[in-house]
DNA sequence: GATGAAAGTACGCGCAG
DNA sequence: CTGCGCGTACTTTCATC
């Protein structure tokens, strides 16, 4: 990972579907060359993989919220992952230190599936209360380069 | 947006640069047919971009935290905003409802680093006090399909 | 379907250890 | 002298009309 990964990896950041004569222009390198890089970068897992971003709204993701999790005694990573896994509207979960035990993402269509959602992660196992925070609006979000 | 579009966009989350031959093997359509939905998602602003999801760690960024943070009084979006970017660790900020007025995502390449990038949100104009929840592990994070 | 562009592959060269 | 990484040339696959 020197000066000219991290230059490729800003292009693909920015268009990920970038093609290697593209970004090969503008970092100075041939395409193969941008290739052997880019596949390098992936099989060092540097780059995990491509993906499309989406507008959750446009999607019919109306209401976002964190939700803190605190539980009574010890809980399993594995055991906690999997029965929250089973939640569509979970979309991201980390075990955290502070206050809370565990931080859960959750995407919904509305406030009522949204408290529909927080029910159901109350129902998990050996959880106690849930503390929430529902997103207003975003300010910014970017991409570490 | 119809099932047809879903399927595309569950390619393109899997494979953000999937060949157009390639997602119309899968959806059982031509690759004009699939590039003309993907512009048209793309123009939707359904589709807001493609990039690169790469791995935190490998590229130095060791320490993951959510700060909450609490003004005192009145603080504008664009303000907060605008004072918040200028920190390179912080890479995403939202205004929520709840105990906290925003809640603040930072990555840092230490924990050094972290106390660093607390200290300047501090320095926020009218900012009462932070309360933060350390990155333990992701237990784990999935794309909205 | 046809054409032009990009991806993927093979080979040879130059440079650093 | 060996390994790594680049570029050129060529074939296959894809995008676009």
């Amino acid at each position: 990972m020197d000066d000219l990964d991290r230059a490729i990896l800003r292009c693909l950041l920015a268009d990920g579907r970038a093609t290697f004569h593209e970004i090969g222009r503008r970092v100075r390198l041939s395409p193969p060359a941008v290739k052997r890089r880019v596949d390098r970068m992936l099989a060092r897992g540097e780059i995990s993989h491509f993906t499309a971003v989406i507008d959750p709204g446009s999607l019919g993701w109306e209401v976002e919220a964190y939700v803190e999790i605190y539980y009574d005694g010890n809980v399993l990573k594995d055991e906690l992952a999997t029965s929250l896994a089973g939640i569509p509207q979970v979309v991201g979960v980390w075990n955290v230190s502070g206050d809370a035990d565990a931080l859960v993402h959750v995407m919904a269509g509305s406030i009522a599936e949204l408290e529909d959602t927080i029910e159901q992660i109350r129902r998990t196992d050996r959880l106690q209360r849930t503390r929430s925070a529902i997103v207003l609006s975003r300010l910014f979000e970017r991409s570490l380069g």
